[in-house]
DNA sequence: AAAACGACTGCAAACGTATACATCGCCGGG
DNA sequence: CCCGGCGATGTATACGTTTGCAGTCGTTTT
């Protein structure tokens, strides 16, 4: 730790320890020859603010904590979704001349007490608590906590959120594949009432359906927990229930790797039988083959919004929860119908998409885990 | 921020406030009874300590820094592996009463100065400059600056280091497929000078060949970047080559994902005609099909032997670099080749993978980005 | 010429805690 | 009966900064 105060760098200076403080600060006060004099002293002996002293004197911490929830006690690993979000949160915070101070523990009723009250940080962003909507309902009563969650974004909740549009992400998703042609897409995923997110994924699904004129047969949605196997097994529901479908619209990645997966089993290609999109652009999908169409979340502008949010609580601004439009991104394992059809006019018949997949609806399976 | 002050306290238990401090620091000197008033009245009032007085008193920030490096400028994302070293290590350094200090910030010279110097935090960890020993070394020379990195354990070399045992990584992953009945192993990864980390697994890959006294062909090392493009090509490369072989080892589980898009593109299959095991056990590559043995390496204690390092360091305890031993993780990607034998002689004879081996190795490839 | 002003600067008081030192009461031994 | 010692508490100071207030000095206004 540093020796050198700010009353040493004065005493060189010849000026008081006032002057280099409002000198070092910024302010308009100080004559700028002095100023000039000062910084380079204080450069010069490698003078560094001690920031204890400044924080108990100015009584701000310019720091905000960073909660992420962690599950890894019950096995599943924490979502690689978060990395990026963090190092957004973080840089965008920095570029405020704010600190992150990062935690993983359990939340608790007085966690955020914990950091205000302690002058540890001045404002707390929670990652990862989207589904915990009553932990942070209760958080949303404390009218003086300087909260803000990642998450499903619902009207009148109290609380302050930042979240996805999830609803406009699941529309620009299912109209990508009605523009390249689908007519019949399958939506996999979690719509049961613990997850808004994908419930708004699905409404946003339902939209594209609507606008597109079209009667959408109930039975294309296939419910599955966010996970690659519950991707595998509704897939495979969808496939038995005999329907024909040439795309499917699958709520998280997760879902669209394992969907995948059985398409392959049943002996169905992607995307040459069936077009595949996903959610989230996990970044580890990208390893995939086929590369995963997908839409993601702008963790940048996330990062920087959420900041922003924050600290404008922390300034009693006035605060509103935000929608971020996400953005498509496509890859290979969508593709056009229409040009498919050209293609086949050119080369002649060949067997349909709807034979295989009447075939596969009748065929065992392989051995999986 | 709290109005609670410990002379409130002090005042509502009759007592002073420096015996409020001590109470609730736990001193030996004051009464139990005193001590059990004081902290149920503490807790009555929601008081908690202002850490900044404490800080600026006792000159001890109880905190460290996580430097974590990122590339996201260059387009990489940013190593998933970290998120879960982040974890650890902030979880470990809980245990210890200690917080976590988040940066993604370019590295510089005075960053830890900066840190130190103004009270910021008692220490840095490093993640991710394993490559860039040439910035470590500088720090290294600075006897002062308290300082950890993860990374390459390098005998010798000046600053503090705390790394996974690479050579018996790749040694354990090696002698696994030996012990599989596997005789022809491949190596895929880099081996440059710029990778001590690699360098290192290929070492524990050769350590394995002499140990089981088999002629190791040097045709069987093929070099890639770290990357799924980089396994995907010099797997191709491996195959063209035209040797016989029945399992590859790659350098990191990247190299393997790609390797094997690249092994079933020419029509091998994995694992049946091919045994594949990985390095670093990526969260996301579980979504692979199949599922990839691998080398894992243990971040909880990672996590735990940096902060341990870092305290020691900056107590001013002799401090040695320490190297972690990996874990294999088996599965289904490696099999046995001795049950396979068995097989054949029950089923009859098959086409062998020898036959398929060279058959790809004349076989065009297919369109790849 | 006095007064008012503006641009700087210094003085000194906090901020809330930790801790060295002083104090106090009490007990037991000499 | 006194004194040393011990356990428990109080007193007072220092940590290094920020900032309200007062002061200085030179210039402009009346």
């Amino acid at each position: 730790m540093n020796r050198v105060t700010a009353g040493e760098i004065a005493e060189l200076a010849g000026v008081s320890q006032a002057t280099v403080s409002r000198a070092l600060r910024g302010s308009p006060l100080v004559n700028s020859n002095t100023r000039e004099r000062v910084l380079r002293i204080a450069a010069e002996r490698n003078y560094k603010v001690n920031t204890s002293a400044s924080r108990l004197r100015s009584k701000q911490s310019r720091t905000l904590a960073l909660l992420v929830h962690d599950d890894s006690e019950m096995g599943s690993d924490i979502n690689p979704f978060f990395l990026s979000m963090i190092a957004a949160i973080t840089k965008a915070a920095a570029q405020k001349n704010y600190d992150i101070l990062l935690s993983f523990q359990q939340f608790s009723d007085d966690w955020i007490a914990e950091y205000e009250d302690s002058n540890k940080a001045e404002g707390v962003i929670m990652l990862g608590y989207g589904g915990y909507t009553d932990y942070i309902r209760k958080i949303g009563m404390l009218d003086n906590a300087h909260c803000v969650t990642w998450g499903p974004v619902i009207d009148g909740q109290p609380g302050h959120f930042v979240g996805c549009d999830n609803a406009h992400g699941g529309y620009i998703a299912t109209k990508h594949l009605f523009d390249l042609g689908h007519r019949q897409i399958a939506f996999i995923g979690d719509v049961s009432d613990d997850c808004p997110e994908f419930q708004a994924r699905y409404t946003g699904y339902r939209r594209a359906y609507d606008e597109a004129g079209l009667g959408r047969d109930p039975l294309l949605q296939s419910s599955a927990p966010p996970s690659e196997l519950g991707g595998y097994e509704a897939a495979e529901r969808l496939i038995d229930r005999g329907l024909s479908f040439t795309a499917v619209f699958c709520a998280t990645d997760l879902n669209a790797v394992g969907a995948i997966r059985a398409f392959r089993n049943r002996n169905l290609h992607v995307p040459a039988d069936i077009s595949v999109v996903g959610f989230d652009d996990l970044p580890s999908i990208a390893y995939t083959t086929p590369a995963l169409t997908t839409v993601r979340q702008d963790t940048a502008t996330a990062g920087h919004v959420l900041v922003d949010t924050l600290l404008d609580l922390v300034r009693g601004n006035d605060v509103v929860s935000r929608l971020l439009p996400p953005e498509l991104i496509v890859r290979q394992s969508s593709r056009s119908l229409r040009a498919d059809e050209a293609a086949t006019r050119r080369t002649g018949p060949r067997p349909t998409q709807a034979e295989r997949l009447a075939q596969a609806a009748t065929r065992t399976l392989d051995q999986r885990p």
